[in-house]
DNA sequence: GCTTTTTACGCACGACCGTGCTTTTCTGAG
DNA sequence: CTCAGAAAAGCACGGTCGTGCGTAAAAAGC
């Protein structure tokens, strides 16, 4: 039921997935769904904390069994992209630019779970540097920024405009953080 | 007082803007304001259409005054920073998570509005090429999604993150891009 | 000054929201 | 088989939503 949850909140957001349809999806009575949940952002936070497992396992393992370094983190992009096309969007970008500006239990998870998002990417990219694939002086949190960035451009991209290019374009933007970072002479 | 719906949208999404509450913020009746717009769907896109004569006014024409190529490429950046950072960020990210998938008029108005924009950004480079600023096998398109990757990663990590070093990784990032597209040796 | 058009208001409607309370139905342990 | 406890349903509540209708005030045209 969960999975459904997060389903509909991809498309309509943590706000508009309501208790209602909701309930009707999971061909239930709308007080009897209730109760599993204790209120609407007890629900929204276990949507949360469901999207994130998901993602764990959608994601981030199959990308951590990918030789450290620069494989890694291509197999990272690589997964993190095919999860952003899933029917309805990356459920986090979703729900991030919904609550950047609402207080509560809600956005603090959010900012949590994205902290840790990044925190990642950081990570992946130091094991490069460990591994000699990177220089040793790249900062590692400029690149978590730029990679998201290509992420959300690229999300951006297909899913409002349509642009059947935008993952070709993806593609080549981090190739060209990867080539920028490599080890190699210069500075 | 579509001032005062623009600001709102900002925060709330288009979704969230209510007629009652933005009734209320014009010291209003509800049914004396639903008689400027007919219908909700009407007021959401009068509101996009005033969202975007701001940001033209903004953003767009301060730019258009600096000198032509890298120059004017830069103030567009910067003016962007700046109209990102207004309260409640920026309502056209906020209005394209949210309409990405629910078809109708606002969305294709949406689609057209962000068309219009990555456009923008793409003539702004195509004249630093003229110029003779940028290498002239550089893709313009490329060039936009990048820039707006830029622009949206410092949009997340700032307003939900609220890292003070958002606004320092994205002009580096864009350095960077600048860097890269600089008509200079190789290929 | 009178008439016509615009503008705003009061009010009500049906729908859906989140959330409690009470009752029924199911389930599993003894 | 019985019976306690959990799960689901039924129902109702106060609230807000978008939206119409009839009317009163205000503005504009003559």
């Amino acid at each position: 039921m969960l999975d459904r949850a997060v389903e509909v909140a991809r498309r309509v957001g943590l706000n508009g997935l309501t208790i209602g349809t909701l309930a009707e999806e999971a061909e239930l009575s709308k007080s009897g769904l209730f109760g599993h949940f204790r209120s609407k952002e007890a629900l929204q936070l276990q949507v949360l904390e469901h999207a994130r497992a998901r993602f764990e396992e959608f994601v981030a393992w199959p990308a951590l069994r990918a030789p450290r370094g620069e494989p890694r983190l291509r197999a990272l992009f690589d997964w993190w992209l095919a999860w952003d096309a899933l029917p309805g969007g990356c459920p986090f970008v979703a729900a991030a630019t919904e609550f950047d500006d609402r207080p509560g239990a809600v956005r603090d998870r959010l900012v949590r779970d994205e902290r840790d998002l990044f925190e990642m990417i950081a990570t992946v990219f130091r094991t490069g540097v460990a591994e000699g694939h990177f220089r040793d002086d790249a900062d590692p949190d400029q690149f978590a920024q730029d990679f998201y960035g290509v992420i959300l451009a690229r999300h951006h991209t297909l899913r409002l405009l349509g642009d059947e290019q935008a993952d070709n374009r993806a593609r080549r933007a981090f190739e060209a953080l990867i080539a920028a970072a490599r080890a190699t002479r210069s500075d």
